[in-house]
DNA sequence: AGCACGCCGACT
DNA sequence: GTCGGCGTGCTC
């Protein structure tokens, strides 16, 4: 039998099928969807098993060396998904295998050099990296040999030394020792004086079950030495079991019945429970004003979906996928749930992975990744927050969630649930269309009133004198909260505001040597570091340029908000959230709990609090600075900039007490700040539209977007118009090619950076036409330095 | 991506 | 003559 295998090596060359032949010992146990070792050229690698078949047309077949699953991490579905999602996105095919599958799955292959002889034998240079171990790494040698690495070939030719390829699992099963007693044991040889051995053999025997060893040291107070002495005398047995880590750390949470519907609710749960019974793979858009109850329908849908003993996967952007959303779903389904997020470690992703391939769970609340949950009974899928951007991968596989998932739906013939209150464009208009099945929540629960939104000028606080970074009327609105005793919430959206330096002489900004993008301040060490390559740098006294001292961190970023509000309200006890202040594990909630305990009067904070944040005692959302993001240059730019709005207004007045709202602004009159006044979405989104109608933008055309980049930038500007060239060509006379320009960040890691916009509305032969670029092209990326990436829905125009 | 093979210049 | 530099092409 021949096994068809992709192997792991992200290259244009070995995008393909290779032949190996399965040896008669493990013909019964290879199967599509396996990971197994093979030989490559002169070393191993990993590959995924996609077919076994009986004939092969390539005359020389080497063999399968080994396999590394005992069944197959990649189901069917998962298999015939990963060639659509490399074909769709145009990556390699192990790329996008690789991407549904925890990275503790991922081997690592290393070389090592064996020594066959006495290490007396060797050259001089050879003979200390020999002397302690028989076997040394190949990185190992280069470090120590440097130029001399020739005798290492010397000393291969002379069969004094060999090399092997050692391929390296990263996952590690978490094991504990456990302990019973041995029943067949005469537990009457154990000399009475043996206080601490008898004391350890009854807490044990009392158990019955067997008990985690060190459980029965803590109990008993005992050093592990007793315990050895038991276990060498055969009185008890331990042995290594596997565990779960337990990301959660023994947190238990109280099971929480189902909620009452309000009849808006009840309406839009009916069409979604007949889909989840009729088993029809539909697409929903729950459409719901913030606090309009959504999740307590994700859940009794989710409920419904177990009841028909089917799966579900509950999607959530990853800054939302907070203690708290996850508590949620642990208090209603216990057990039932595994999480997936960024924060978990390797060993705990691929713990929760686990429990879902061995069908222990019945449902996974997670970050994007978890699209590709290896369920294989799949009742539905949930994406809350639809219109977030992080459900776009920005790296290869560039894959939407939103696609992946109905991909799946279809295959599992389950509906999709996509949940918002700001739905994305895109979304609305196939909901409008009856792409979709639109369900709408247009109230809040228990019929709580939307927070009223006032819009602040700023320009007119400059004319009348006011230069900080707070109106007349955020402060007193906050003077009052404090007097009150309510809690504020303060909005610093950060995008389009970085924490630059800047001279204030000269007005010279220090940029990165190696990207066209500036440099960003930071505190801890006071440097200057580069966002894009790493690159650092000390923060300059005077000012290379005009030699001013007054060159400093400019930007008006937390840090420099939270010390203006210490000045102007030295009463009020700030707790500021950033990136700088979460950056550890648990910090995130530490903060959040200190806030929802009454610990400070304000929460300061940039994207990070726009979402899931849900304390009764906010009744003031402030947000600083509401139209920076409008001026990014992008066509979606009114749209994040009404989400992001709309989304910090809901956390306001979500209980007892009513919430108000102020937006600072230096353009209220743009309909994205406007209308987050009435929370008027369908008008947003109307007005929207004619803009994007009238310049041919999504969701009217299709877009995609070819990045050009090479050291050499003659050479980038010229391979751009050609590939520009070639598309104006090939594609049909509607379609729009914009560029080549030069990209937003002209320059990362010194490679300058073009770029070409394809505008289209029906092109069957668009994948066709990158791919031929990509063949055409093919010299020029693997054996010179050019880069050709391809997105075919980018979400930033970087 | 690695890695070997092979063809040129500059050294013992 | 040989060592080692890098361009070229292959990996079932």
């Amino acid at each position: 039998m021949i096994a068809r295998t992709i192997v792991d090596v992200p290259a244009a060359q070995t995008d393909r099928l290779f032949d190996y032949l399965i040896p008669a010992h493990l013909e019964q146990i290879i199967q599509p969807g396996m990971r197994i070792i093979v030989p490559f050229g002169p070393r191993q690698i990993q590959g995924f098993v996609i077919e076994v078949t009986a004939t092969s047309d390539v005359p020389k077949l080497k063999s399968v060396q080994e396999v590394l699953d005992p069944v197959p991490v990649l189901t069917s579905e998962l298999l015939q998904l990963g060639r659509w999602l490399a074909h769709t996105t145009i990556c390699f095919q192990i790329s996008a295998f690789q991407v549904m599958l925890p990275a503790a799955l991922k081997t690592s292959v290393m070389k090592e050099l064996h020594l066959l002889v006495a290490h007396r034998e060797l050259e001089m240079p050879l003979q200390p990296l020999f002397q302690q171990n028989k076997k040394v790494l190949w990185k190992d040698a280069v470090d120590h040999l440097g130029s001399q690495l020739g005798l290492v070939r010397k000393a291969l030719d002379a069969g004094q030394l060999v090399v092997h390829y050692v391929v390296k699992e990263k996952a590690k099963k978490k094991m504990e020792k456990w302990v019973k007693v041995n029943k067949e044991a005469d537990l009457t040889s154990i000399k009475s004086s043996a206080h601490k051995q008898l004391e350890i053999i009854h807490f044990i025997e009392q158990k019955a079950e067997p008990i985690r060893s060190q459980e029965v040291l803590t109990a008993t107070q005992s050093t592990r030495a007793v315990l050895k002495s038991l276990i060498e005398k055969k009185l008890v047995l331990e042995w290594d079991q596997e565990t779960y880590r337990d990301p959660l750390q023994g947190v238990r949470y109280k099971p929480s019945p189902p909620l009452p519907f309000t009849d808006e609710q009840q309406q839009a749960f009916i069409p979604l429970k007949k889909a989840i019974v009729d088993k029809r793979s539909e697409t929903f858009l729950l459409h719901g004003v913030t606090g309009s109850g959504k999740t307590e329908i994700y859940l009794q849908a989710i409920d419904e979906v177990m009841k028909q003993g089917k799966e579900a996967i509950m999607l959530v952007p990853e800054i939302s996928l907070t203690p708290q959303i996850v508590s949620r779903f642990k208090s209603r389904f216990g057990e039932e749930v595994a999480v997936m997020h960024s924060g978990l470690s390797v060993g705990e992703k691929y713990d929760e992975w686990r429990r879902i391939h061995r069908s222990e769970v019945k449902v996974v609340v997670g970050a994007r990744s978890a699209v590709f949950a290896p369920f294989s009974n799949l009742g539905l899928i949930i994406m809350d927050e639809e219109h977030e951007t992080s459900y776009k991968q920005e790296d290869m596989p560039r894959y939407h969630t939103k696609e992946v998932a109905i991909k799946r739906s279809v295959h599992h013939q389950c509906p999709v649930i996509l949940g918002s209150a700001t739905p994305s464009l895109e979304t609305f208009a196939r909901a409008q269309k009856g792409v979709y099945t639109l369900l709408s929540l247009k109230h809040r629960v228990n019929n709580r009133p939307m927070p009223t939104v006032d819009i602040v000028d700023m320009r007119e606080e400059l004319r009348a004198g006011n230069r900080s970074m707070f109106s007349v009327s955020l402060m007193e609105a906050l003077k009052r909260r404090l007097e009150l005793g309510e809690q504020s919430v303060l909005f610093l959206n950060r995008r389009g505001y970085s924490t630059f330096v800047m001279c204030r002489d000269c007005g010279y900004v220090p940029q990165c040597e190696h990207c066209d993008i500036s440099l960003t301040y930071h505190r801890s060490n006071h440097s200057l570091k580069c966002h894009y390559c790493g690159h650092e740098e000390t923060m300059p006294v005077e000012c290379p340029e005009c030699t001013s001292e007054h060159i400093r961190f400019f930007g008006s970023g937390t840090q420099k908000v939270e010390e203006e509000l210490t000045r102007v309200l030295p009463e009020a006890r700030v707790i500021r959230m950033d990136v700088d202040t979460t950056r550890t594990k648990g910090s995130h909630q530490r903060l959040l709990d200190a806030f929802g305990n009454g610990d400070a009067d304000i929460l300061l904070g940039t994207q990070m609090i726009a979402k899931g944040l849900d304390f009764p005692n906010i009744t003031l959302v402030g947000v600083l600075a509401a139209d920076t993001m409008l001026h990014i240059p992008d066509f979606r730019s009114a749209e994040r900039t009404f989400q992001v709005l709309e989304q910090v207004s809901g956390r306001a007045g979500r209980h007892q007490r009513p919430g108000e709202v102020l937006l600072q602004s230096y353009t209220p009159e743009h309909y994205s700040i406007e209308l987050v006044k009435s929370h008027d979405y369908d008008t947003f989104y109307q007005m929207e539209m004619r803009q994007r109608k009238a310049a041919e933008y999504p969701p009217y055309r299709y877009m995609a977007l070819v990045t050009i980049s090479d050291p050499d930038l003659p050479n980038v500007i010229q391979k751009a118009q050609k590939i520009s060239d070639y598309l104006k060509s090939t594609l049909g006379s509607e379609t729009v090619i914009l560029g080549p320009v030069v990209s937003p960040i002209a320059r990362i890691k010194d490679r300058y950076r073009y770029q070409c916009m394809i505008k289209y509305k029906n092109e069957p032969r668009l994948t066709e036409a990158l791919q031929q670029i990509l063949q055409h092209y093919l010299r020029d990326t693997t054996q010179g330095k050019l880069q050709i990436s391809l997105d075919m829905h980018p979400y930033f125009f970087m």
